[in-house]
DNA sequence: GTAATGGCTGGAGTTAACTCCATGTCAAGG
DNA sequence: CCTTGACATGGAGTTAACTCCAGCCATTAC
């Protein structure tokens, strides 16, 4: 059970994370091993997560979400971990990844385009076959 | 080498096949395992892809570069074997896909939103060290 | 005729990102 | 005290999508 129930400081087990984040305990375990996330243990060596941990798993599935590799995710987390010294680094690893954001997406509009003259087709050729 | 060069029915092995679509041979003959596409064969059993082949393959490139997964093209490859009497499955895929893709560009405009107002966070960070 | 080139097959190996499992600990409830 | 449930660890297994390899055949170049 989590400590501070509603107050400032909430302290997750693994297992209220999990809901939290909708991400296995598997791939929380997972993710500490590739050191994305560290959290604190307790006196029984059981994982705390808290908020501040809640808001940097947000930040990496936005990363994951738009096709940033774990392996990328890693080196940010391991600059993060050495402090203000790494920010311009950091910048510019996410000014480099909204620059290939953008190209995806360019990329999704001009295949939706495709996509839908290629529908457009199929329907010419489906009503061709309805008479 | 290719027969009818710069004629009407371009065939290609797979060697020049895959300059063509930039894909590796490997790659084609896995697409071909995974019942992607069929090439011909000549009568020394390689095979003879034509500009047919090369129109399926670079819509195949779309729907991965779109996030398709290969079990699902290999279900509309299927279809499109079985001819017009699957006109109207393969459009219901088509619409379908259109729908995710529709929403993956959605996820990707409101992912960069939040990434851009994170640089700029960092600008305001870094601009606060320098003095 | 021999060597180089490119292609063929079946099958093993790789990478990413989990996912599952056996075994063990610990705290709380009855 | 004993059971139950959540958690811990190390390591094996899984899936997708290739990628590589060994050993063999056919064509072309000298």
């Amino acid at each position: 059970m989590s400590r501070h129930q509603g107050g400032l400081f909430m302290v997750y087990s693994i297992g209220e994370f999990s809901k939290l984040t909708s991400l296995s305990v598997d791939t929380l375990r997972y993710y500490e091993k590739e050191k994305l996330v560290h959290p604190d243990r307790n006196r029984s060596n059981q994982r705390q997560y808290t908020d501040k941990d809640k808001m940097w798993v947000d930040f990496i599935l936005r990363l994951k979400e738009t096709a940033m590799p774990i392996r990328k995710i890693k080196k940010y987390a391991r600059l993060r971990e050495e402090g203000d010294v790494t920010l311009k680094e950091r910048m510019e690893m996410l000014r480099a990844h909204r620059h290939s954001m953008i190209k995806q997406i360019e990329k999704f509009e001009d295949n939706l385009g495709h996509l839908d003259k290629k529908i457009e087709t199929y329907e010419a050729m489906i009503a061709d076959h309805k008479q």
